[in-house]
DNA sequence: ACCATATATGTAAGTCCTGACATATGGTAC
DNA sequence: GTACCATATGTCAGGACTTACATATATGGT
Protein backbone atom coordinates (compact mmCIF):
# COMPACT_ATOMS: atom_id res chain seq x y z
CA UNK A 1 0.00 0.00 0.00
CA UNK A 2 1.20 3.47 -0.85
CA UNK A 3 0.82 6.23 1.53
CA UNK A 4 -1.47 7.64 -0.85
CA UNK A 5 -3.55 5.20 -0.37
CA UNK A 6 -3.64 5.64 3.21
CA UNK A 7 -4.69 9.54 2.87
CA UNK A 8 -7.76 8.14 0.63
CA UNK A 9 -8.52 5.69 3.36
CA UNK A 10 -8.40 8.70 6.14
CA UNK A 11 -10.63 10.79 4.24
CA UNK A 12 -12.91 7.67 3.68
CA UNK A 13 -13.14 6.49 6.99
CA UNK A 14 -14.99 9.38 7.55
CA UNK A 15 -17.12 10.52 4.82
CA UNK A 16 -18.03 8.40 1.82
CA UNK A 17 -16.90 10.65 -1.26
CA UNK A 18 -16.08 10.79 -5.00
CA UNK A 19 -13.36 10.71 -6.71
CA UNK A 20 -13.52 14.11 -7.31
CA UNK A 21 -14.49 15.07 -3.73
CA UNK A 22 -11.36 13.08 -2.92
CA UNK A 23 -9.11 16.07 -5.25
CA UNK A 24 -11.20 18.86 -3.52
CA UNK A 25 -10.10 17.79 -0.30
CA UNK A 26 -6.45 16.94 -1.29
CA UNK A 27 -6.32 20.56 -3.10
CA UNK A 28 -7.40 22.31 0.69
CA UNK A 29 -3.96 20.82 2.50
CA UNK A 30 -5.91 22.24 5.69
CA UNK A 31 -5.88 19.71 8.47
CA UNK A 32 -4.38 17.82 6.14
CA UNK A 33 -0.49 17.28 5.71
CA UNK A 34 -0.77 15.50 2.66
CA UNK A 35 -1.62 16.33 -1.64
CA UNK A 36 -2.61 14.47 -4.74
CA UNK A 37 -4.53 15.71 -8.12
CA UNK A 38 -6.80 13.86 -9.69
CA UNK A 39 -4.33 12.21 -12.30
CA UNK A 40 -3.45 9.93 -8.93
CA UNK A 41 -6.30 9.66 -7.09
CA UNK A 42 -8.06 7.87 -9.94
CA UNK A 43 -6.29 5.33 -10.31
CA UNK A 44 -5.45 4.99 -6.52
CA UNK A 45 -9.23 4.41 -6.33
CA UNK A 46 -9.11 1.38 -8.89
CA UNK A 47 -6.12 -0.11 -6.88
CA UNK A 48 -7.82 0.34 -3.73
CA UNK A 49 -11.41 -0.86 -5.12
CA UNK A 50 -9.10 -3.91 -6.15
CA UNK A 51 -7.22 -4.71 -2.69
CA UNK A 52 -11.13 -4.88 -1.38
CA UNK A 53 -10.48 -1.75 0.44
CA UNK A 54 -13.32 0.54 -0.97
CA UNK A 55 -16.49 0.14 -2.70
CA UNK A 56 -18.46 2.26 -4.97
CA UNK A 57 -21.53 3.04 -6.00
CA UNK A 58 -22.70 4.86 -9.24
CA UNK A 59 -25.21 8.03 -7.86
CA UNK A 60 -26.75 9.90 -11.09
CA UNK A 61 -27.72 13.55 -10.71
CA UNK A 62 -29.72 15.69 -12.67
CA UNK A 63 -28.57 18.53 -13.01
CA UNK A 64 -24.61 17.75 -13.21
CA UNK A 65 -22.66 14.27 -14.04
CA UNK A 66 -23.31 11.05 -12.90
CA UNK A 67 -20.46 10.19 -9.95
CA UNK A 68 -19.24 7.32 -8.01
CA UNK A 69 -19.36 7.61 -4.71
CA UNK A 70 -16.12 5.69 -2.59
CA UNK A 71 -16.91 3.96 0.23
CA UNK A 72 -14.08 2.54 2.98
CA UNK A 73 -14.90 -1.39 3.53
CA UNK A 74 -14.46 -3.34 7.10
CA UNK A 75 -10.96 -5.02 5.60
CA UNK A 76 -10.07 -1.36 4.66
CA UNK A 77 -10.91 0.50 7.75
CA UNK A 78 -9.08 -2.43 9.32
CA UNK A 79 -5.79 -1.73 7.08
CA UNK A 80 -5.69 2.22 7.85
CA UNK A 81 -6.12 1.43 11.57
CA UNK A 82 -2.59 -1.14 11.57
CA UNK A 83 -1.04 1.76 9.66
CA UNK A 84 -1.60 4.65 12.06
CA UNK A 85 0.68 3.24 14.96
CA UNK A 86 3.37 2.09 12.75
CA UNK A 87 6.18 4.46 12.62
CA UNK A 88 6.78 5.96 9.11
CA UNK A 89 9.35 5.95 7.69
CA UNK A 90 11.67 8.64 7.98
CA UNK A 91 12.08 10.64 4.29
CA UNK A 92 14.67 13.36 3.94
CA UNK A 93 14.03 16.59 3.86
CA UNK A 94 13.85 19.08 1.01
CA UNK A 95 13.38 22.26 1.35
CA UNK A 96 14.37 24.46 -1.55
CA UNK A 97 14.42 27.72 0.69
CA UNK A 98 16.44 26.65 2.86
CA UNK A 99 19.30 25.45 0.54
CA UNK A 100 18.78 28.91 -0.97
CA UNK A 101 19.67 29.84 2.31
CA UNK A 102 22.91 27.44 2.04
CA UNK A 103 24.21 29.54 -0.81
CA UNK A 104 22.84 33.37 0.35
CA UNK A 105 26.28 33.97 1.08
CA UNK A 106 26.61 34.40 -2.59
CA UNK A 107 23.70 36.78 -2.93
CA UNK A 108 23.08 40.65 -2.86
CA UNK A 109 22.21 41.32 0.91
CA UNK A 110 19.05 43.45 -0.36
CA UNK A 111 17.77 41.27 -3.01
CA UNK A 112 18.09 38.63 -0.54
CA UNK A 113 15.99 40.33 2.26
CA UNK A 114 13.57 40.80 -0.51
CA UNK A 115 12.86 37.37 -1.44
CA UNK A 116 13.13 35.90 2.44
CA UNK A 117 10.91 38.81 3.42
CA UNK A 118 8.02 37.88 1.00
CA UNK A 119 8.48 33.96 1.78
CA UNK A 120 8.00 34.94 5.64
CA UNK A 121 5.14 36.78 4.35
CA UNK A 122 3.25 33.88 2.68
CA UNK A 123 3.70 31.69 5.94
CA UNK A 124 2.38 34.28 7.95
CA UNK A 125 -0.72 34.82 5.78
CA UNK A 126 -1.18 30.98 5.65
CA UNK A 127 -0.57 31.27 9.82
CA UNK A 128 -3.27 33.70 10.00
CA UNK A 129 -5.74 31.50 7.93
CA UNK A 130 -5.12 28.64 10.52
CA UNK A 131 -5.63 30.95 13.37
CA UNK A 132 -8.68 31.90 12.25
CA UNK A 133 -9.62 27.98 11.53
CA UNK A 134 -8.35 27.16 15.16
CA UNK A 135 -10.55 29.87 16.42
CA UNK A 136 -14.02 28.54 14.78
CA UNK A 137 -12.65 25.14 15.84
CA UNK A 138 -11.88 25.42 19.39
CA UNK A 139 -15.83 27.54 18.79
CA UNK A 140 -17.54 25.03 17.48
CA UNK A 141 -16.28 21.92 18.32
CA UNK A 142 -15.91 22.61 21.94
CA UNK A 143 -16.55 18.78 22.59
CA UNK A 144 -14.96 17.29 19.91
CA UNK A 145 -11.53 18.79 20.02
CA UNK A 146 -10.83 16.95 23.56
CA UNK A 147 -11.94 13.86 22.30
CA UNK A 148 -9.20 12.01 20.87
CA UNK A 149 -11.63 9.22 19.70
CA UNK A 150 -13.75 12.04 17.53
CA UNK A 151 -12.43 13.05 13.51
CA UNK A 152 -12.39 16.63 15.14
CA UNK A 153 -9.86 16.02 17.34
CA UNK A 154 -7.45 14.50 14.59
CA UNK A 155 -8.37 17.44 12.45
CA UNK A 156 -7.77 19.73 15.57
CA UNK A 157 -4.38 18.05 15.79
CA UNK A 158 -3.15 18.61 11.93
CA UNK A 159 -3.93 21.85 12.44
CA UNK A 160 -1.91 22.23 15.52
CA UNK A 161 0.53 20.71 13.45
CA UNK A 162 0.08 23.35 10.76
CA UNK A 163 0.51 26.59 13.04
CA UNK A 164 3.35 25.43 14.79
CA UNK A 165 4.70 24.67 11.29
CA UNK A 166 3.89 27.98 9.97
CA UNK A 167 4.64 30.13 13.10
CA UNK A 168 8.71 28.63 13.28
CA UNK A 169 9.18 29.11 9.21
CA UNK A 170 7.86 32.90 9.53
CA UNK A 171 9.95 33.35 12.34
CA UNK A 172 13.05 31.88 10.54
CA UNK A 173 12.38 33.89 7.40
CA UNK A 174 12.18 37.23 9.87
CA UNK A 175 15.13 36.68 11.19
CA UNK A 176 17.52 35.73 8.21
CA UNK A 177 15.57 38.46 6.13
CA UNK A 178 16.79 40.74 9.11
CA UNK A 179 20.14 39.33 9.10
CA UNK A 180 21.18 39.66 5.49
CA UNK A 181 19.24 42.63 4.43
CA UNK A 182 19.19 44.53 7.62
CA UNK A 183 16.57 47.81 6.11
CA UNK A 184 13.07 47.12 5.96
CA UNK A 185 12.06 49.27 3.25
CA UNK A 186 8.69 51.81 5.06
CA UNK A 187 7.61 54.54 3.13
CA UNK A 188 10.47 56.47 1.65
CA UNK A 189 13.57 54.81 2.43
CA UNK A 190 14.76 53.73 -1.17
CA UNK A 191 17.99 50.98 -0.59
CA UNK A 192 19.11 52.43 -3.85
CA UNK B 1 18.23 23.22 -14.59
CA UNK B 2 17.07 20.77 -11.06
CA UNK B 3 17.19 21.75 -8.14
CA UNK B 4 19.51 19.18 -7.51
CA UNK B 5 22.11 21.30 -9.82
CA UNK B 6 21.91 24.23 -7.71
CA UNK B 7 22.26 22.02 -4.62
CA UNK B 8 25.37 20.23 -6.05
CA UNK B 9 26.71 24.07 -7.55
CA UNK B 10 26.22 25.47 -4.09
CA UNK B 11 28.57 22.74 -2.28
CA UNK B 12 31.03 23.57 -5.26
CA UNK B 13 30.68 27.17 -4.86
CA UNK B 14 32.38 26.38 -1.22
CA UNK B 15 35.14 23.85 -2.01
CA UNK B 16 36.14 21.42 -5.33
CA UNK B 17 34.64 17.85 -4.64
CA UNK B 18 34.25 14.54 -6.28
CA UNK B 19 31.40 12.84 -7.12
CA UNK B 20 32.46 10.79 -3.77
CA UNK B 21 32.68 13.61 -1.29
CA UNK B 22 29.35 15.00 -2.77
CA UNK B 23 27.61 12.01 -1.93
CA UNK B 24 28.68 11.97 1.79
CA UNK B 25 27.70 15.92 2.14
CA UNK B 26 24.40 15.28 1.04
CA UNK B 27 23.92 12.56 3.36
CA UNK B 28 24.60 14.11 6.14
CA UNK B 29 21.97 16.67 5.89
CA UNK B 30 23.61 18.92 8.98
CA UNK B 31 23.26 22.66 8.09
CA UNK B 32 22.22 21.32 4.52
CA UNK B 33 18.68 20.51 3.91
CA UNK B 34 18.63 18.83 0.45
CA UNK B 35 19.89 14.90 -0.23
CA UNK B 36 20.46 12.75 -3.05
CA UNK B 37 22.31 9.60 -3.59
CA UNK B 38 24.97 8.67 -5.78
CA UNK B 39 22.79 7.50 -8.55
CA UNK B 40 21.52 10.85 -8.75
CA UNK B 41 24.76 12.82 -7.94
CA UNK B 42 26.93 11.12 -10.87
CA UNK B 43 24.44 11.96 -13.73
CA UNK B 44 23.79 15.42 -12.95
CA UNK B 45 27.23 16.13 -12.83
CA UNK B 46 27.61 15.26 -15.82
CA UNK B 47 24.69 17.46 -17.06
CA UNK B 48 26.09 20.28 -15.12
CA UNK B 49 29.63 19.69 -16.97
CA UNK B 50 27.48 19.82 -20.33
CA UNK B 51 26.05 22.67 -19.57
CA UNK B 52 28.99 24.58 -18.99
CA UNK B 53 28.52 24.88 -14.98
CA UNK B 54 31.52 22.65 -13.88
CA UNK B 55 34.72 20.99 -15.07
CA UNK B 56 36.15 18.10 -13.77
CA UNK B 57 39.93 17.23 -13.56
CA UNK B 58 41.22 13.79 -13.02
CA UNK B 59 43.70 13.27 -9.64
CA UNK B 60 45.58 10.28 -9.36
CA UNK B 61 46.15 8.80 -5.69
CA UNK B 62 48.04 6.39 -4.64
CA UNK B 63 46.28 4.60 -1.51
CA UNK B 64 42.87 4.53 -3.35
CA UNK B 65 41.20 4.85 -6.71
CA UNK B 66 41.28 7.74 -9.14
CA UNK B 67 38.70 10.50 -8.78
CA UNK B 68 37.61 13.65 -10.76
CA UNK B 69 37.44 16.54 -8.65
CA UNK B 70 34.57 18.72 -9.97
CA UNK B 71 34.89 22.30 -9.63
CA UNK B 72 32.48 25.22 -10.63
CA UNK B 73 32.60 27.70 -13.64
CA UNK B 74 32.20 31.60 -13.65
CA UNK B 75 29.11 30.65 -15.83
CA UNK B 76 27.55 28.11 -13.16
CA UNK B 77 28.69 30.47 -10.34
CA UNK B 78 26.45 33.25 -12.31
CA UNK B 79 23.63 30.30 -12.36
CA UNK B 80 23.98 30.02 -9.32
CA UNK B 81 23.53 33.61 -7.85
CA UNK B 82 20.86 34.35 -10.14
CA UNK B 83 18.89 31.16 -8.44
CA UNK B 84 19.13 32.52 -5.06
CA UNK B 85 17.25 35.41 -5.09
CA UNK B 86 14.56 33.83 -7.22
CA UNK B 87 11.25 33.15 -5.21
CA UNK B 88 10.75 29.08 -4.74
CA UNK B 89 7.99 27.51 -6.20
CA UNK B 90 5.89 26.39 -3.56
CA UNK B 91 5.51 22.59 -3.23
CA UNK B 92 2.94 20.91 -1.25
CA UNK B 93 4.52 19.16 2.04
CA UNK B 94 4.11 15.63 2.20
CA UNK B 95 4.04 14.63 6.00
CA UNK B 96 3.30 10.61 6.86
CA UNK B 97 3.28 11.13 10.71
CA UNK B 98 0.83 14.14 9.86
CA UNK B 99 -1.06 12.13 8.14
CA UNK B 100 -1.27 9.30 10.90
CA UNK B 101 -2.19 12.39 13.10
CA UNK B 102 -5.23 12.78 11.08
CA UNK B 103 -7.00 9.06 10.93
CA UNK B 104 -5.43 9.27 15.02
CA UNK B 105 -9.47 9.13 16.19
CA UNK B 106 -9.61 5.34 14.86
CA UNK B 107 -6.47 4.17 16.87
CA UNK B 108 -6.12 2.83 19.90
CA UNK B 109 -5.00 5.87 22.84
CA UNK B 110 -2.00 3.90 24.24
CA UNK B 111 -0.46 2.19 20.96
CA UNK B 112 -0.53 6.13 19.24
CA UNK B 113 0.49 7.69 22.20
CA UNK B 114 3.86 5.36 22.00
CA UNK B 115 4.39 6.13 18.49
CA UNK B 116 4.02 10.02 18.77
CA UNK B 117 6.08 9.43 21.81
CA UNK B 118 8.54 7.62 20.13
CA UNK B 119 8.80 10.26 16.78
CA UNK B 120 9.03 13.00 19.29
CA UNK B 121 11.98 11.85 20.69
CA UNK B 122 13.74 11.17 17.58
CA UNK B 123 12.97 15.02 16.74
CA UNK B 124 14.35 16.03 20.40
CA UNK B 125 17.76 13.83 19.43
CA UNK B 126 18.14 15.74 16.20
CA UNK B 127 17.52 18.66 18.40
CA UNK B 128 20.16 18.05 20.54
CA UNK B 129 22.52 17.62 17.77
CA UNK B 130 21.96 20.79 15.80
CA UNK B 131 22.49 22.26 19.23
CA UNK B 132 25.66 21.27 19.88
CA UNK B 133 27.03 21.80 16.44
CA UNK B 134 25.53 25.53 16.95
CA UNK B 135 27.46 25.95 19.73
CA UNK B 136 30.65 24.78 18.20
CA UNK B 137 29.75 26.87 15.34
CA UNK B 138 29.15 30.19 17.55
CA UNK B 139 32.42 29.43 19.61
CA UNK B 140 34.90 28.35 16.50
CA UNK B 141 33.05 30.99 13.96
CA UNK B 142 32.46 34.15 15.86
CA UNK B 143 33.15 36.05 13.32
CA UNK B 144 31.75 34.13 10.29
CA UNK B 145 28.62 33.67 11.78
CA UNK B 146 27.80 37.66 11.71
CA UNK B 147 29.06 38.16 8.49
CA UNK B 148 25.99 37.54 5.97
CA UNK B 149 28.87 37.75 2.75
CA UNK B 150 30.48 34.42 4.38
CA UNK B 151 29.75 31.33 3.56
CA UNK B 152 30.10 30.39 7.93
CA UNK B 153 26.97 32.76 8.00
CA UNK B 154 24.46 30.34 5.74
CA UNK B 155 25.71 27.25 7.44
CA UNK B 156 24.46 29.21 10.41
CA UNK B 157 21.26 29.76 8.64
CA UNK B 158 20.52 26.21 7.50
CA UNK B 159 21.41 25.08 11.03
CA UNK B 160 18.92 27.88 12.69
CA UNK B 161 15.69 26.51 10.54
CA UNK B 162 16.78 22.76 11.28
CA UNK B 163 16.69 23.91 15.25
CA UNK B 164 13.41 25.48 14.61
CA UNK B 165 11.71 22.50 12.58
CA UNK B 166 12.75 19.93 15.16
CA UNK B 167 11.94 22.07 18.38
CA UNK B 168 8.37 22.78 16.62
CA UNK B 169 8.17 19.42 15.46
CA UNK B 170 9.03 17.67 19.08
CA UNK B 171 6.73 19.94 20.84
CA UNK B 172 3.64 19.16 18.52
CA UNK B 173 4.88 15.28 19.11
CA UNK B 174 5.04 15.64 22.77
CA UNK B 175 1.83 17.43 23.02
CA UNK B 176 -0.45 14.83 21.10
CA UNK B 177 1.16 11.85 22.74
CA UNK B 178 -0.37 13.24 25.52
CA UNK B 179 -3.68 14.14 24.55
CA UNK B 180 -4.23 10.72 22.79
CA UNK B 181 -2.64 8.61 25.98
CA UNK B 182 -2.04 10.65 28.89
CA UNK B 183 0.17 8.44 31.07
CA UNK B 184 3.97 8.37 30.05
CA UNK B 185 5.34 4.90 30.93
CA UNK B 186 7.62 5.89 33.91
CA UNK B 187 9.10 2.74 35.78
CA UNK B 188 6.45 -0.05 36.86
CA UNK B 189 3.29 1.04 35.43
CA UNK B 190 1.85 -1.47 33.02
CA UNK B 191 -1.03 0.04 30.93
CA UNK B 192 -2.33 -3.77 30.26
C1' DA C 1 43.79 -17.06 0.18
C1' DC C 2 39.53 -14.99 1.40
C1' DC C 3 36.48 -11.51 3.09
C1' DA C 4 34.90 -7.14 4.53
C1' DT C 5 35.25 -2.23 4.24
C1' DA C 6 36.21 2.42 2.47
C1' DT C 7 36.97 4.72 -1.64
C1' DA C 8 35.38 5.71 -6.23
C1' DT C 9 32.18 5.76 -10.34
C1' DG C 10 28.72 4.39 -12.93
C1' DT C 11 23.76 2.10 -14.98
C1' DA C 12 18.99 0.33 -14.81
C1' DA C 13 14.35 -0.76 -13.15
C1' DG C 14 10.64 0.84 -10.90
C1' DT C 15 7.73 4.29 -8.04
C1' DC C 16 5.67 8.62 -7.08
C1' DC C 17 4.19 12.68 -8.75
C1' DT C 18 3.25 16.62 -12.11
C1' DG C 19 1.37 18.60 -16.17
C1' DA C 20 -0.87 17.94 -20.17
C1' DC C 21 -4.24 15.71 -22.97
C1' DA C 22 -8.90 13.88 -23.40
C1' DT C 23 -14.00 13.52 -22.95
C1' DA C 24 -18.71 14.38 -21.33
C1' DT C 25 -22.83 16.93 -18.82
C1' DG C 26 -25.30 20.94 -17.71
C1' DG C 27 -25.62 25.86 -16.18
C1' DT C 28 -24.75 30.77 -16.93
C1' DA C 29 -23.19 34.90 -19.37
C1' DC C 30 -22.89 37.41 -23.66
C1' DG D 1 -25.92 30.22 -30.57
C1' DT D 2 -21.63 29.97 -28.42
C1' DA D 3 -18.28 30.37 -25.18
C1' DC D 4 -16.97 29.48 -20.66
C1' DC D 5 -17.10 27.35 -16.18
C1' DA D 6 -17.96 23.75 -12.55
C1' DT D 7 -18.66 19.06 -12.22
C1' DA D 8 -17.01 14.50 -13.20
C1' DT D 9 -13.68 10.78 -14.74
C1' DG D 10 -10.08 9.15 -16.92
C1' DT D 11 -5.03 8.38 -19.60
C1' DC D 12 -0.24 9.38 -20.79
C1' DA D 13 4.46 11.28 -21.08
C1' DG D 14 8.07 12.70 -18.57
C1' DG D 15 10.87 14.06 -14.38
C1' DA D 16 12.74 13.22 -9.77
C1' DC D 17 14.01 9.93 -6.68
C1' DT D 18 14.99 5.15 -4.63
C1' DT D 19 16.76 0.61 -4.72
C1' DA D 20 19.38 -2.51 -6.65
C1' DC D 21 22.92 -3.99 -9.82
C1' DA D 22 27.67 -3.53 -11.37
C1' DT D 23 32.73 -2.72 -11.40
C1' DA D 24 37.35 -1.45 -9.76
C1' DT D 25 41.36 -0.20 -6.31
C1' DA D 26 43.61 -0.67 -1.94
C1' DT D 27 43.73 -1.74 3.15
C1' DG D 28 43.18 -4.68 7.07
C1' DG D 29 41.58 -8.80 9.35
C1' DT D 30 41.32 -13.95 9.80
Amino acid sequence: MTTLGYAILGLLARESLSGYDLTQRMKGRVGFFWSARHSQIYPELARLEGDGFVTHSVVEQRDRPDKKVYEITASGLQALKGWITQPPPEKPTRDELTLKAYSVWLADGGEAARVFREEGLKHEEQLARYEEIRARMEDEWREGISDPGSPQFASYATLRRGIIHERGYAEWCRWLAEAVGGEVPISGRGGA
